[in-house]
DNA sequence: TTGTATGCGTTATCAT
DNA sequence: ATGATAACGCATACAA
């Protein structure tokens, strides 16, 4: 027969038996005070007296067995270095906290087998949610996020009948919107530095820079275009594969690591930026402001979807039921010196108004 | 009277009790069998295939309130953007995930109040145990430290008796580093951008500075000290109000972020970096490399103290009767083209060797 | 209002 | 090897 129960924890620490026991009551009645429900005033002062002399602290695994809900919510990112998750855990954190949760990360290293089996960890419920920020989507993957046992927010794009709530940008979009700013600026020779082809954001920017060149009508030539991944080193090795053979007058490139990558390799080879070559960069980070010259970047808002993708947590954890939301966030874009002289002696474009009001839409 | 028990869950997902039912054996047996201990091969089997049936996936929360473990360890730091704590918290994430734990991460703002607040709520015991790096520290807040509920890991400055376990670095020799190789090179109007000198880490490079400067013989000119935080805006905003009123031929910065400001600061007042004025910079983030010129920084080893952090902790979880230790990280200096130069004709240092194995203290 | 008893889901103990 | 049951620490339905 195991031992007659304690008035303590395992541990030496105080519990709601200590508390009961000191003041001459019942755990009911120790419970009832320490929730701030009911007790009569005599009671109140015992259990508070009693629980502040033994030094009582609720054990809040103890608590989140009966209640249901560890206080806990998970965010998932490829890399917890890159600048745009640092933007958007950031902004989450400061949500998760605010509705008095804590934030537990997960750094998955892009690949899809990380990604489900932390899927599947969910089942273990120990978080109330998650937010995940996927690259690369399998129909496994996306199977292991609708059926998920608990609350997930996708960040990212997602077919478009996913019957799960997700923040999303216009990647695509943010390609053209660069291409159209160097377009009017009289760049015509315009290259792409992109992320790996098997990713969603690399497949979605590669199409964005075709469709932005073909609405120029300007031919694409393919010696432009070059690929590597999404981080500083690959970012300027590929901008040397492709210096080596071709000449661009501007560089778009695929988010803001691969930009720096780009600036260096171009500073390297003697090209000034951006009189020789224009450069905009997409995220819209910290870096880019911090470059010389700072750099132009298609912002995705990456702050803002962190912080919306929170609120969608919290409200589906607070309510279960409620149908799948869509928000979407637009892309705009911030001209910096990297891009903002005017060579060929056409005017520059105006500076977009700051931080347009997101709009919201719900699907 | 309460429900009888049933087999299922309150929300329906499968327990034990299913299991144990659907393969007709006790929730004994069943247990048994899914931790791996005992059980003849005949309901070895019957349970194996039970739980797959119903998708068994045992409940974490239950499972720590049993275990007196929760398999979670948090991390403190004042700002998750600062790119110092993100090589520090990417480090830590990788040793904590090798363990099969999870990563939960606090923002604090700096904060003593919030600090404090985070160390009591540990008793609640949520966590496993916590790294915490304070920028700064008071008596109470090292009290909370000394009494935590649960192990805790200072990565920082410690008062020397203090019986914690501490990973710390010298940045006031790092500072030295700093200056030194800037005399060598012929600089002697050698300025200093410092963060706050509230904060445990500006009293020590602060101290640090002037230290390796008196050892020179070099007498210092208090209009070449400026003081910000330890963020690029500071940064920049400081080495312009010290542009205004003096006239370095070197700076030394507290972290990256500073220096970034204080290149920007530099170039837009026409100064050229390194002819003018060479640039050190502090932590040897990324960002150091990644700048043009690429700026010299003195390591700190955050990579290296976070993964002695996270070990130090698990040790301490595994065996929480192991004595306090200390670790000690040498800082090194990485020379790079924003102090490379040679402007005054003196020959340059030569290039350091890379990344020397750190000695280990044990207190 | 108060106390008793039960359940949250799991693991550990003890007797069989 | 197996099953009944206690225990982890807390909250609550129900009876008093």
């Amino acid at each position: 027969m195991g031992r007659k129960r304690l008035q303590e924890s395992a541990d030496g620490r105080p519990t709601v038996h200590t508390v009961a026991a000191r003041a001459g009551v019942s755990i009911a009645s120790a419970s009832r005070v320490l929730n701030g429900v009911g007790g009569s005033p005599e009671t109140v002062r015992k259990v508070r007296e009693a629980a502040a002399e033994v030094g009582y602290v609720p054990n809040a695994i103890a608590r989140s067995l009966q209640s249901q809900r560890t206080g806990l919510v998970a965010l998932a990112v490829e890399d917890i270095g890159n600048p745009v998750y640092v933007e958007m855990m950031r902004a989450i954190e400061s949500v998760v906290a605010d509705s008095g949760r804590q934030l537990l990360v997960h750094a998955t290293g892009g690949q899809i087998a990380n990604e489900t089996a932390l899927l599947r960890r969910l089942a273990h419920r120990y978080v109330d949610g998650m937010i995940v920020s996927p690259i690369r989507v399998t129909d496994d993957h996306l199977a292991a996020l609708v059926d998920s046992p608990v609350p997930v927010v996708v960040v990212g794009q997602l077919p478009a009948d996913a019957p799960v709530d997700n923040v999303r940008t216009d990647s695509r979009t943010g390609v053209g919107l660069a291409v159209d700013h160097l377009v009017a600026a009289g760049r015509r020779r315009i290259g792409f530095v992109n992320g790996p082809l098997d990713t969603v954001p690399g497949v979605a920017r590669d199409a964005g820079f075709r469709a932005a060149l073909a609405g120029h009508g300007i031919a694409l030539d393919e010696r432009l275009v070059e690929v590597g991944d999404f981080r500083y080193a690959a970012g300027r090795a590929a901008t040397e594969r492709l210096l080596a053979r071709a000449q661009p007058d501007a560089l778009v490139c695929a988010n803001d690591l691969i930009a720096v990558g780009a600036l260096h390799a171009l500073l390297a080879a003697g090209r000034r930026v951006p009189e020789d070559v224009a450069l905009v960069g997409m995220d819209d980070t910290e870096l880019a402001r911090m470059m010389f010259p700072q750099l132009s970047s298609v912002s995705l808002g990456s702050a803002e979807r962190g912080r919306r993708a929170a609120e969608l947590l919290l409200q589906r954890i607070a309510d279960p039921t409620l149908p799948p939301r869509r928000v979407q966030v637009a892309p705009s874009l911030a001209v910096r010196a990297s891009s903002a002289s005017t060579p060929l002696f056409v005017p520059a474009p105006a500076e977009p108004a700051p931080a347009p009001r997101t709009p919201e839409v719900t699907a």
